[in-house]
DNA sequence: TCTGGGGTCCTAGGACCC
DNA sequence: TCTGGGGTCCTAGGACCC
């Protein structure tokens, strides 16, 4: 007997991907531990990972695991592409595609059953096409919700293909160790540890109110739900990035500041070409600093107006590091880190209505208000923007959203 | 394991406004 | 000498994710 709500939410999860994409180019390196690498370990192939090779590793360290391991340095322009013609075949699939990062997405097919077929029946479709068409390996999870999705991709990695079963789905989620649940790390799993919670399930026995006691109130009632299997997300289309940034490190050895400014200079100009090549603007400029003993701290700056001009995020940030130049003299520094936040659509089209508080926002007629101004065909994507920062709450699906 | 390079979301306090 | 409540925005920082 089926139950009446299937299992229709795809997790799909590149396996090693950027090691993959060199095993896929360079036959040589196939069957063999290997791992892309600058720095630090940035993706090992599964051959490695069985020699305990883990991103981010140094190399150094990963050498003495297994000296025979192969470090390429990162291609980045061929993990685009790859990428790019993977989620080509996500967007043939289905119109509801979430990116979550280069080489992860969720998809909800729960709408195609009757023309297409059974989840389970699309995602092996979708595995084999990826694998025929691009040469690399997924793994897809599917479920009735977003997080389990998650999990069971997680779990049946590499290669694999894993329907959870809304019947099933306690008794595959409890045993599970607390750092599958979403927002556990390392920090929350030592803080759990010590009251003995080890097991979602184990989670799923505590009181909400204990669970926000020990993590907050976003956490705990997160953590809460999640253990109940309780996740109603949907899969959104049209998201766009908040933020663009870029970081140096910078090793061990001491720098002048004159150097410091440069690297800045270097960071900005990147950064801002980016925002502005995504026809973007921004308003808050963010200096991350990582001192000489490894601890962070991050500045940050508003300006009145969003822009996109180079010379005033320069201006923003410039006063921001020499604010710390005694400090940074005194500690060292090792990493220099910018980043542009409050990104919006520099072409945005806005209307905005007063309300008093008490009345309901008339959402239709903002959207009525736009569409008499600038043509019905003129939206591409309607956001409601409150007034509090960070709240958008998409209106209307995008049907051409582009992928960042 | 002595340390990449991108991001996200949440919390909390203070300034400021009515 | 005494001090309310509601709200926004900014800044700093923590934790987490891939």
């Amino acid at each position: 007997m089926r139950s009446t709500i299937e299992a229709g939410i795809l997790h799909a999860d590149l396996d090693a991907f950027y090691a993959s994409v060199e095993q896929r180019d360079r036959p040589e390196l196939r069957g063999r531990p290997m791992a892309v690498g600058g720095g630090v370990i940035l993706a090992a192939s599964y051959e490695a990972r069985r020699r305990g090779v883990r991103g981010p590793m140094n190399i150094r360290a990963a050498r003495a695991l297994c000296p025979e391991l192969i470090v390429v340095p990162p291609r980045m322009d061929a993990y685009t592409q790859a990428s790019r013609r993977v989620f080509e075949i996500f967007d043939d699939t289905t119109p509801l595609v979430e990116p979550i990062s280069i080489d992860e997405a969720f998809l909800d097919v729960s709408g195609l059953g009757r023309l297409v077929g059974a989840p389970k029946l699309v995602a092996a479709r979708l595995r084999a096409r990826v694998l025929a068409e691009v040469g690399l390996a997924i793994s897809v999870g599917v479920a009735r919700t977003k997080f389990l999705a998650k999990v069971a991709s997680g779990v049946c990695k590499p290669d694999g293909l894993l329907v959870v079963e809304p019947d099933g789905e306690l008794e595959f989620l409890h045993p599970l160790p607390v750092g599958r649940l979403w927002g556990v790390g390392p920090k929350t799993e030592e803080k759990l540890g010590r009251s003995g919670i080890t097991t979602v399930g184990q989670v799923a026995e505590l009181d909400e109110v204990r669970l926000v006691a020990m993590l907050g109130a976003g956490a705990g009632r997160q953590m809460h739900a999640l253990a109940h299997n309780r996740d109603p997300r949907r899969v959104m289309t049209g998201k766009r990035r908040s933020s663009i940034g870029s970081q140096r490190a910078l090793g061990q050895r001491r720098h002048g500041f004159a150097e410091l400014e440069a690297i800045l200079l270097e960071l900005v100009d990147h950064v801002s070409r980016r925002l502005r090549d995504g026809n973007r603007v921004g308003r808050t400029v963010m200096l991350r600093f990582r001192f000489g003993d490894f601890t962070r701290d991050t500045r940050s700056h508003s300006v009145p107006e969003a822009t996109g001009s180079t010379a005033a995020f320069l201006n923003a940030s410039h006063g921001l590091l020499v604010a710390r130049r005694d400090e940074i003299e005194r500690r060292g520094l090792t990493l220099l880190g910018f980043t542009i936040a409050n990104v919006s659509p520099a072409d945005a089209v806005q209307q905005s209505l007063e309300f008093d508080g008490r009345s309901a926002v008339d959402l239709d007629g903002a959207v009525d208000a736009v569409r008499n101004r600038y043509g019905s065909d003129s939206i591409g994507r309607a956001t409601l923007l409150g007034r509090s920062n960070g709240i958008h709450v998409p209106l209307l699906p995008d049907p051409g959203a582009s992928r960042p």
